[in-house]
DNA sequence: AGGTGTTCCGAAAACGTTTAAGTAAGTATA
DNA sequence: TATACTTACTTAAACGTTTTCGGAACACCT
C-alpha cells in the first residue's frame, strides 16, 4: 500500500519524473531505462494512486448516475446500456441508489462533485428536479433519463410517449375492442400524462369514446395499484373489454385483479403494458406490450452526457426523443362478439 | 469549480487552517469567526475537493461492490442490502457491474484499488477468485457473497443449502410424493454441489430415490437449461410428479417447457425453486420456493468487511451461514393417486 | 511583576502525483 | 571547431487539503 513513485525511483536509481513518465508512456524516455522501471514497479507490486493524479489533473474519468431503484427491471435495463457506453468510451460509472429519495439524490450528488467526477447522469425520483440544480449550479454537465423527465431540463433523453399509446390503442382496436379502459398510475409526470393524452388522442382519431382511470395524487402505484384500479373496474357496472396499462407493473396488478375474480386473460379481457420488462415475456405472463429501447436510451444518455461535457457552449440543450416500438405476445385476442359493443359511439 | 479553501481564506481574512478548522468541526476556532467562515464559503458555493482530502488523510470512505449482473434479481436484492448497511455506517457505495466477465473483475477491482477503496465485497462470477486475489494481495480487505463462494475465500457470507433442500424435499413429500427430479445447472459451484447434495441426502432419509439432472459443463444455465431439462424429462419414460429446480429462474425454464407441452402446474406437475426472486410472488407464477435472507446476507457483508478493515489480525476469517426458508406457494399440490408410486422401493 | 493557563489562530510540512522548464551529454551540421 | 539539434533525463512547482506545532494575546492567581 505504501510503494510510490519515489519508492520505485529510488530502487531504480531514476527520478520520480522519470518513473512517472516511463509508466505513462511519454516518449523522452530510454527503452532500456523504461523497461527497468517497468519491471521494478511490477516486481514491487505498485498501485497508481488516483486521488494524487486526478487532483494535479483536475478531473477524473468518474461519471455518476443516479437511479431511483435499481430492482425495477426498466432501470437496470437503462443501467447496462449506460454502463456498456460508458465502459466504451473509457470512463468509471459510479452508480448510486437513491431509494426514490431526494435527500438521497441531493447527497449523491454532493458525493460525486466532492469526488470531481466529470458529468452526471441522473432519472430522477421526482419530475422536480430543482434540489439537484441548486447543487450542481451548472458546475458539472448533467444528463437526465427515465419517466420523470421534462421541459424544465436542459439534457435529457426520453421516449415518445404519445406514439407508444398510439400504437397499444391501434393494436387493440384492430382486433375489434371499442371499449378500452386505460389504467394509469402516477400522473403527476409528463411521461405518464403523454400517454394518456396519446390513447386520448388515438381513441378519438377511432371514434371510441376514451376512458381513463386516472391515479390520484399520492395513491398507489405499480401492481398495487393496477389490482386495486381494476378491481374497481371489474366491480362497476361496465366492464371493459380490453386494459391499456400506463406501464407493465400496473398490467401485473391487472393480472392479479383478474385471478382473483376468475376473469381470464386474454379470453375475458385483453391486455396491453408499458415498457416491456424482462418478465412480460416469461411464458406465465406473456404480455403485449409497448416496448422503449433502454439499452439504446441509456447509450444515448452517455452519448449526450460527452456532447455536454465537451462543449464550451453551456447554453445548448441536449434532447433526444427515442421512438418506441410494439412487441405483440399472447395477451390480447379479439373480443367475444357483441361484447363491448355498448361503448361505440 | 474554482473556489478552494484558500480563497474562502482570503475573503474572510484568515488562514487556509482556519477555514479547513471552521468547516470540520474543530473547538480552536472562535465562534465569531466560525460563522462568518461558514457563511462565506455558502455564499460562495465552495465545494470540498475529497481528492485533496482522501489524499492527505490516506483513506477514502469508498467501499467497492462488484455484482456479477445487477438485472438478476437475486443480486439485486443483495446490493439493496449492502447499500442500506453501508449508508447506515457512512461509506459511499461504488457498484460495479462486472458483467459476467472476469476481465472486468480484475479491471473494476484496479480502478477501486487506485481510488483507494477502504474495502470490497464481491459476488464473484465464478468459484475461482484468484485473479483477484492476485490484485489485492491482501492490500485492501475482501469480502465474498454469492452463489459462487466456497472454502478457499477467507471471507464470505453464505447460505446454508443443504437445509434449502431438505425444506423443499420436505415439503413435497409431506404432499406424498416420491418420484421427486432435481433439475440443476452451474454445478461447478459449491452452492449447487450443496444443493444437489442436501437433496440426495434428504430424498435418501425418506427412503425415497433421488434422481437428479445436472447440467454438464458448458451447458445453458437459468431458464433455458431449465426449459431444455424439464423438455427431456417429460420426453423420457419416467414422469417425474415434482420437480426441485436449483434455482427460481431454472424453476421458470420448467414452467415454459410445461405450458409447451401442456403439462398442468400444480396439477400434473408439482414444482419448487430456490431463491424468492422477486417474480416469484407474481399470481401468474406463484411459485414456492426456498428463499434466502438476502437483504440480511447484504448488511452481513458489510459487517464482515468493517471487521475485516477494523482488525490489525489479518488472518482471521470472517464467515457467516445464515440459514434459508421455505416459502409456500401454489405451485405444489399432491399427486395424483396412484401417480409416482414406481419410483418407491 | 512574575508565573501559569486558556483561547484562538497561523506557518509549514505532508500526501503522491504530473508537467513545464531546464540541463548535460551526445550527435549532426555548418 | 563552434553551433545547433536530439536524446534522456532532473528539478521544482503545483494540485487542495489536513494537522502538528507553536505563538500571541489575554486573563487569572500569587
Amino acid at each position: 500500500m505504501n510503494v510510490t513513485i519515489k519508492t520505485i525511483a529510488q530502487a531504480a536509481g531514476v527520478s520520480p519524473a522519470a518513473v512517472s513518465k516511463a509508466l505513462n508512456g511519454y516518449t523522452d524516455i530510454g527503452e532500456e531505462t523504461r523497461a527497468r522501471i517497468v519491471r521494478i514497479s511490477a516486481e514491487m507490486g505498485y498501485t497508481p494512486n488516483a486521488l494524487a493524479r486526478n487532483l494535479v489533473k483536475k478531473t477524473s474519468d468518474i461519471l455518476g448516475l443516479l437511479i431511483p431503484d435499481i430492482s425495477t427491471p426498466i432501470y437496470a435495463e437503462i443501467f447496462k446500456g449506460i454502463d456498456a457506453e460508458a465502459k466504451r468510451r473509457g470512463f468509471n460509472l459510479f452508480l448510486c441508489d437513491t431509494n426514490r429519495r431526494t435527500e438521497f439524490e441531493v447527497s449523491y450528488v454532493r458525493t460525486l462533485m466532492e469526488n470531481r467526477a466529470r458529468g452526471i447522469i441522473v432519472a430522477p425520483v421526482d419530475n422536480d428536479a430543482s434540489h439537484i440544480l441548486a447543487l450542481t449550479k451548472a458546475q458539472v454537465p448533467l444528463v437526465f433519463i427515465g419517466g420523470k423527465v421534462n421541459d424544465s431540463m436542459d439534457n435529457y433523453v426520453a421516449n415518445d410517449n404519445k406514439l407508444g399509446s398510439a400504437l397499444a390503442v391501434g393494436h387493440i382496436a384492430s382486433l375489434g375492442h371499442r371499449d378500452i379502459l386505460m389504467l394509469c398510475d402516477n400522473y403527476r409526470t409528463k411521461t405518464k400524462k403523454d400517454r394518456v393524452e396519446g390513447y386520448r388522442e388515438a381513441m378519438e382519431a377511432r371514434g371510441l369514446e376514451p376512458r381513463a382511470s386516472i391515479a390520484p395524487e399520492g395513491a398507489a402505484e405499480g401492481i398495487d395499484y393496477g389490482c386495486q384500479a381494476a378491481l374497481e373496474a371489474f366491480g362497476s357496472g361496465r366492464m371493459p373489454t380490453a386494459i391499456y396499462a400506463s406501464s407493465d407493473m400496473v398490467a401485473l396488478g391487472v393480472m392479479r385483479a383478474a385471478a382473483m375474480r376468475g376473469i381470464a386473460i386474454p379470453g375475458d379481457l385483453s391486455l396491453v403494458g408499458y415498457d416491456d420488462i424482462m418478465f412480460a415475456s416469461l411464458p406465465t405472463v406473456d404480455l403485449t406490450t409497448v416496448a422503449q429501447p433502454k439499452f439504446e436510451m441509456g447509450a444515448l444518455a452517455v452519448e449526450l452526457l460527452c456532447e455536454a461535457m465537451s462543449e464550451e457552449l453551456a447554453g445548448i440543450k441536449h434532447r433526444r426523443v427515442v421512438k418506441p416500438s410494439l412487441v405483440v405476445r399472447g395477451s390480447c385476442v379479439a373480443p367475444r362478439s357483441g361484447a363491448g359493443e355498448g361503448a361505440s359511439r
